[in-house]
RNA sequence: GGCGACGUGGCCAAGCGGUAAGGCAGGGGCCUGCAAAGCCCUCACCCCCAGUUCGAAUCUGGGCGUCGCCUCCA
């Protein structure tokens, strides 16, 4: 069973589907007015492993990512640069799609775009006004707080105190066209110049808030299962989507909440006026992206992640101890030699039995990343431990084979490729894992053994190894096990 | 002022009532032509105080400290 921290309950609670074996998840995407930062793509990478997990877990998922591409700041940009909006959103959407590939993180089942989807937007601000939960005012069209009773559920705010709280509610003249402080944009009349859409309230382009109700309403239908996004959107984005989405549909908007920790550089918060505003691009100059993923990893998604070239260093360094065993147990399967073995297979196996459930039973507590790769370095460590030093024979192969295989596949659902030709381990590991359970896996019966052994010889014969697939032969014919090769593949 | 999170070895970090994972760095040894990698050993009374409990890093209360959100923000 999967646990995750619901922002809503702040609490863990069991995962369940609302479809059995599917997962709808809607995970806020960037404005496209610049490129993107170390911070967003602490959090896309943090949902990025978070999906992959849910996939690998068997989970058909449907993942939708938005890119909001009209905006004020988009608007304010291009005035800026003196060009247009929609062309800025272009580049940098562009951009945004470029770096998150660069970064390892695979793309969104569906990525729609705001201002592609503005006649859902206008029709869900329609019934918001026949509901009675949002007003038009000189062709802006505002929420009405206080017509949704549960305002505030999400964050854990109550809208009089916030009110009491509040610094300067009431400061621009604008905020006076609202029945509340509280009441925010769903539609926003457009300025002359502004990039605009007709509706029934004029001229205008929609709020930031309303887009995410639409686009996720569109794609995922109500209720869906997860809604993320870093934690900062909380409050208003958030809880503003609620309020709109289940003021209008009547029903739960998304089951569970996720909201991923903000990143900061050397314990301070990331900001221009701090001076250590780092985009992601910039980083991938320097840093290859399994790197900056494992440094991501070795933090829970949820703590506070502090960016700095010495935990950079790090984690390379970490990621090199993994890599290193890897090669090292390459080597040993094209090395055997036909001996005696040194090496207890059994022990062998069950340490990687007990890796796989592991990692496991971390990740399904919240996708605890970190307490994850310890599993993986205790692995790693075992292994290193049982093949120190020794020469092994060719009947090794196949634990040999499997330990490799397994940590190949964890640290691919990590989005950490070690290497992809050997083993047939790389993602999608769903497919691995599949294979994995319906052998039992894993266990240490002959059965397996041969079949992992089969594989080496196949992956030996694809690199024309003949030396290698011959001994793989031979050592089986030892065994008693002739193989038959047809045009379906080897058969004993 | 309101809401919330956190404080574990030199650094990072897991831990969710039963006696401290893991990574990086450091020290000692082994292996090695040298090196790298690797192996073995070594390095923590978990911010402070009080309480609950047979037993607390883990629960409760009170301090001290750090940080985030409350405004556009991943």
């Amino acid at each position: 069973m999967i646990t995750i921290y619901n922002t809503q309950t702040r609490s863990k609670v069991d995962f369940e589907s609302i479809e059995r074996g599917k997962v709808g998840m809607y995970v806020c995407g960037p404005t496209v007015y610049n490129y993107i930062h170390i911070g967003n793509a602490r959090t896309f990478i943090s949902f990025d492993i978070i999906r992959r997990y849910l996939t690998w877990r068997g989970f058909k998922v449907t993942f939708v990512q938005n890119v909001t591409d009209v905006d004020d700041k988009i608007i304010k940009k291009a005035a800026e640069e003196g060009r247009g909006a929609a062309e800025v959103a272009a580049e940098y959407t562009d951009a945004f799609i470029a770096d998150m590939r660069a970064a390892g993180v695979l793309d969104p089942d569906i990525r729609p775009k705001a201002t592609e989807e503005i006649p859902e937007m206008i029709d869900l601000v329609m019934q918001l006004i026949e509901g009675g939960h949002a007003y038009a005012v000189e062709g802006d069209v505002y929420f009405a707080v206080r017509s949704f009773a549960e305002y505030g559920k999400l964050s854990g705010r109550k809208i009089d105190e916030m009110e009491s709280g509040h610094r300067d509610l009431r400061t621009s003249g604008l905020e006076d066209r609202k029945r509340d402080p509280l009441d925010f944009a769903v539609w926003k009349a457009a300025k002359p110049g502004e990039p605009s859409w007709e509706s029934p309230w004029g001229a205008g382009r929609p709020g930031w808030h309303i887009e995410c109700s639409a686009m996720s309403r569109k794609y995922l239908g109500l209720p869906f299962d997860i809604h993320g996004g870093g934690a900062d959107l909380v409050f208003p984005h958030h809880e503003n989507e609620v309020a709109q989405s289940e003021a209008a549909c009547g029903c739960t908007f998304a089951n569970y909440w996720i909201h991923s920790g903000m990143l900061q550089i050397n314990s301070e918060k990331m900001s221009k006026s701090l001076g250590n505003f780092l985009l992601l691009r910039d980083v991938l100059e320097t840093t290859r992206p399994e790197v900056l993923r494992m440094l991501m990893l070795q933090t829970h998604y949820r703590s506070p992640l502090d960016f700095s070239d010495e935990r950079l260093t790090e984690a390379e360094a970490a990621l090199s101890r993994i890599v290193n065993t890897v090669k090292n147990l390459e080597w040993l399967e094209a090395n055997a030699a036909d001996i005696p073995s040194p090496l207890d297979i059994r022990a062998l196996m069950a340490q990687t039995q007990t890796a796989r459930n592991e990692f496991i039973a971390a990740m399904d507590d919240d996708f605890n990343t970190a307490g994850a790769l310890g599993v993986v370095f205790a692995f790693v460590s075992d292994i290193n431990a049982a093949v120190a030093d020794k020469t092994l024979s060719i009947s090794d192969v196949p634990a040999i084979y499997q330990a490799r295989a397994v940590l190949v596949e964890l640290m691919g659902v990590f989005g950490i490729a070690l290497e992809g030709e050997q083993v047939e381990a790389q993602y999608p590991c769903e497919v691995v894992a599949l294979a994995h359970d319906l052998a039992g896996y894993p266990g240490a019966s002959e059965t397996q053994a041969v079949e992992a052994l089969l594989a080496c010889r196949e992956q030996a014969r694809k690199n024309k190894d003949w030396a290698l697939a011959d001994k793989v032969r031979d050592g089986l014919a030892a065994l008693g096990l002739t193989i038959e090769d047809t045009p379906q593949g080897p058969r004993i």
